[in-house]
Parts: C-alpha cells; sequence; structure tokens
DNA sequence: ACCGTAAGCTTCAAGCTTGAAAGATTCAAG
DNA sequence: CTTGAATCTTTCAAGCTTGAAGCTTACGGT
C-alpha cells in the first residue's frame, strides 16, 4: 500500500498544478465578473442561472452549500437582477427567475467570459485529452 | 477570432473538471487537516514551512496574499506550532520558525496527505500526461 | 548623509464559504 | 388523519481571502 517516494512528490506536484490552473480560471472569471459589476460568485451564479429554478437547484449547479445560495442570491435580488418568486407547488421553495435587468446582464457575462479562455493556449485536441484525462481523475469514486 | 461555438462550450467543461478536481484535492486536505486540529489553510501553511522562511516566502509558496499569510500564521503561532523571530539581517522581515510541536505536527501531517490521494485513480503514465497538460496550460501568460 | 522609492508586515473592511441549528412544509406510513 | 422523517430555505458563527492603507525598515542615487 505504501508508494514509492517519487510517485508521492509527482502526485503532490500535480496537485498543484491543478489547483494553480483552477486559481486562474478563477482570476479570469473575477476579473470578466468585476467589468459588469459583479463578484466571482454572483457571476457564477448569474451564469448557472439559466432558467427559473429553485435555491437548490442553483446550489447544486454552483456546487456550493445551499446557505452560500441565500448569501450570494441576497446580493443578486438587492441589484435587481432576479426576483424569489413563490415556487408553483412547493410552498416550501422559492423560485428564482432573473429579471429583464438580469437576462441583459448575463448575456453580456456570458459574451465576456468567451473572451481569453485560461485554456486557449491548449488546442482542441489536447483539450480533449485533458477532458478525458480529467473525467478519470474526477469520477475515482 | 471568434471561436465556433462548441468549442466554447467545451472549454467551459474543461473549466467545470478542473474546478472540481481542484475542490476535491481541497475538501481531501480539509478532511485530513481535521484530524490533527488544523483547518486546510492551516495544513497549507504547515506544509509549506519547509524550514525557517518569511513571511513573504510562506505567502509566495500557499500563493496567497501576505495578507491572508499573516491570518493564517497569527493562528498556528497561537496553538504553539510556530514562532515569529527577528529576521538575522533584515528588520523589516520575520522569521518563521516551527517549534518542536510544530515540526512533530507536520511530520503527521504529511504522512496523512499521502493516504488516499485523490489522483490515485490515475496511473504514473496518466499522471505524467496530465502533467504535461497542465503545465502547458498554465504556463500560458 | 539625505531623500525618495520600494519592500516586509500588519490592520481593516468587504466578501466568500462551510456547517450546524431552526422554522416551515411535504410526504409516506400507520 | 396523525405522526415522524425528510426537504427547502434561512440565520448564525467561524474561518478564509483579497485589496487598500499604513507603519517600519532597506536601499540606491545624489
Amino acid at each position: 500500500m505504501s508508494s514509492p517516494k517519487a510517485q508521492v512528490s509527482a502526485e503532490r506536484a500535480l496537485c498543484g498544478l491543478v489547483t494553480g490552473l483552477s486559481r486562474q480560471i478563477g482570476d479570469h472569471l473575477r476579473e470578466r465578473a468585476a467589468m459588469i459589476g459583479l463578484t466571482s460568485a454572483q457571476a457564477t451564479a448569474l451564469r448557472e442561472l439559466t432558467g427559473p429554478m429553485t435555491m437548490s437547484e442553483l446550489a447544486e449547479r454552483m456546487s456550493c452549500e445551499p446557505s452560500n445560495a441565500t448569501f450570494v442570491i441576497d446580493k443578486l435580488e438587492r441589484q435587481g437582477l432576479l426576483e424569489r418568486h413563490p415556487h408553483p407547488t412547493d410552498r416550501r421553495a422559492k423560485q428564482l427567475v432573473r429579471t429583464e435587468a438580469g437576462t441583459e446582464l448575463r448575456e453580456r457575462l456570458l459574451e465576456l467570459l468567451t473572451e481569453d479562455s485560461p485554456l486557449a493556449e491548449l488546442s482542441p485536441q489536447e483539450q480533449a485529452m485533458l477532458h478525458a484525462l480529467l473525467d478519470r481523475a474526477v469520477t475515482k469514486h
């Protein structure tokens, strides 16, 4: 069960690279989001709000805790980008709906996000290979 | 300069995978750190404190702002795991030195971190390929 | 020696994130 | 129907992270 030392060290380096790239992706998002007055968390929420959905669904899409979604959605609601409507069939849930302003800003955001992608350095073939490897790594368990 | 829509979508998916894997790595760290009463940030600091170094050096190694290092090091110092000594030649700087308890806990931490690596699913060959690709992606700028 | 700029560290405000706890509502089993 | 477990959301405390501002000290040019 004990791995050779060289392999342990290789894995650590790999972790560093993954985290580094993830950081770059996050920085890119933050930079683009700032252009339209959003933080990166708010931008993620707006990006994932593809249509009306509940808090849970959004949290799921954002890969965060529901309590965090509450916090971020509060900000977006205060900016008039979306509204919390009562859910049509479940009185426990809220249905998030973009306002017109929210929809417009989302369009703008999606455009901005396609510019200067952090992965632009890789060819489509390399991207495909990377995708396959990451898929295998993520779907470990 | 405009990329085809399919490629934009592929890049977005890739970003999601990278962030997801990075999250898994972070979760693994947090879980292991919790076993010895540390948060993940504290564990990162202790892991990177390979020997006496300044705050700046540590912040660099942790890939974070110096102000953040101040915050995290405060916690570790309060737990008696390290001390801030005056730097021998630069009176502006502090020299961080692990206490004996800090050194012992660090050993334990390093052991824990090698267990159940989030990348264990990949063979050494795959890891090497991944490493190469990530290297290219990160070194874009 | 003097001065301006830069570096090292800290403090602060603002925002993000998690996990636990609590209130409201749903749903299924009796 | 009633009860109990599960779900949806929010609140709160604690911790992480960044960026700006400020203090002290270092260093290069004059």
